[in-house]
DNA sequence: TACCAGGATGTTG
DNA sequence: CAACATCATGGT
């Protein structure tokens, strides 16, 4: 068992609200308020649960509780959850904009969910470009269900994602079964041969500045200005990455604020000038809106 | 029916 | 460089 301290401001109904906006989602599940997720680290299969009890206590299920695994599993959970942010510095600044603050006071606790894996939130943002969530979900659904390894525990199945060797050694036509459109396929092949040939490495992206990332982001077809500030800020801690051009935002700021048509992208800028710093997780607190 | 979805790219004027 | 077409399908 892996006992995972939260933080002060720290809250588990807002993360498993978050968890549970989609049930189509397939890297991750939710029974009786636990969370199940499947890894492969070191080409191994990890399966792993999480429930709150004063603090996260994460259990592994598959066979290798190494330490070596315990430790990449506590690891991977304070990613995924940003534990680490300092929420009270954001708290802080929100109190520029009201309607922010209201957020912030409403959904208190409530903390990034990202994506530790680069990989998952490049594909996952060019599968849900242009299209409707759920589509989207569908479309992420059936590449996991084909693609990715499973490993089955007390009657459920669980998927991890598939690896960028994998979805490189595909054609554009491998996708077209599962409705993706050439474009998409496309791009997802580009991405998984970027990773797969070095081009593009988490690991070293991590050590760059916001610049510097998003240039090499960009500079692969496929990845345009949304999907970069989208998988910066899910990946790569870049609490201030932007995804201005996001429906999802448009839609949340529009109710959030009472405005009779969708802001536009100039007015998205100047509103976001009181976010500064921090832009990222204003986003994101604005799309947990869209949950009620 | 037309138009919009967690956009990006290639082409055209 | 701005405007437009294209993608591939589900929802409204």
């Amino acid at each position: 068992m892996i006992y995972i301290p939260t933080p002060e401001e720290f809250s588990y109904k807002e993360l498993l609200k978050f968890l549970s906006r989609n049930e189509k989602e397939c890297l991750h599940s939710i029974i009786d308020d636990v969370i199940f997720k499947v890894l492969e680290i070191d080409n191994e299969l990890v399966l792993f649960s999480i429930s709150f009890n004063n603090g996260l206590v994460a259990t592994i299920h598959t066979d290798n509780q190494s330490q070596v695994i315990q430790e990449k599993v506590r690891t991977y959970i304070e990613d995924w959850f940003d534990l680490t942010a300092d929420l009270k510095a954001f708290y802080d600044i929100a109190q520029q904009d009201l309607i922010l603050f209201q957020l912030c006071q409403k959904y208190h606790g409530l903390r990034m969910v990202g994506m530790p894996n680069l990989f998952e939130s490049l594909v996952w943002s060019v599968i849900g470009q242009q299209i409707n969530l759920n589509f989207a979900y569908s479309l992420k659904q059936r590449l996991v269900h084909t693609f990715g390894k499973s490993f089955t525990f007390q009657g459920e199945t669980f998927y991890a994602l598939p690896t960028p060797e994998t979805l490189a050694g595909l054609q554009i036509e491998d996708f077209q079964p599962y409705q993706f459109s050439r474009g998409k396929a496309q791009y997802i092949i580009n991405i998984s041969k970027a990773f797969v040939e070095g081009i593009l490495s988490q690991q070293k992206l991590a050590l760059l500045s916001y610049d510097e990332i998003k240039k090499q982001l960009v500079a692969i077809k496929g990845i345009g200005n949304w999907t970069a500030n989208y998988s910066m800020m899910k990946s790569l801690k870049s609490y201030d990455a932007f995804p201005v051009e996001d429906v999802g935002l448009h839609n949340a700021v529009k109710t959030q604020y009472g405005l009779a048509g969708k802001p536009s992208i100039a007015e998205l800028h100047q509103m976001s000038a009181n976010w500064s710093g921090w832009r990222g997780y204003a986003t994101f607190y604005f799309w947990h809106s869209l949950l009620g």
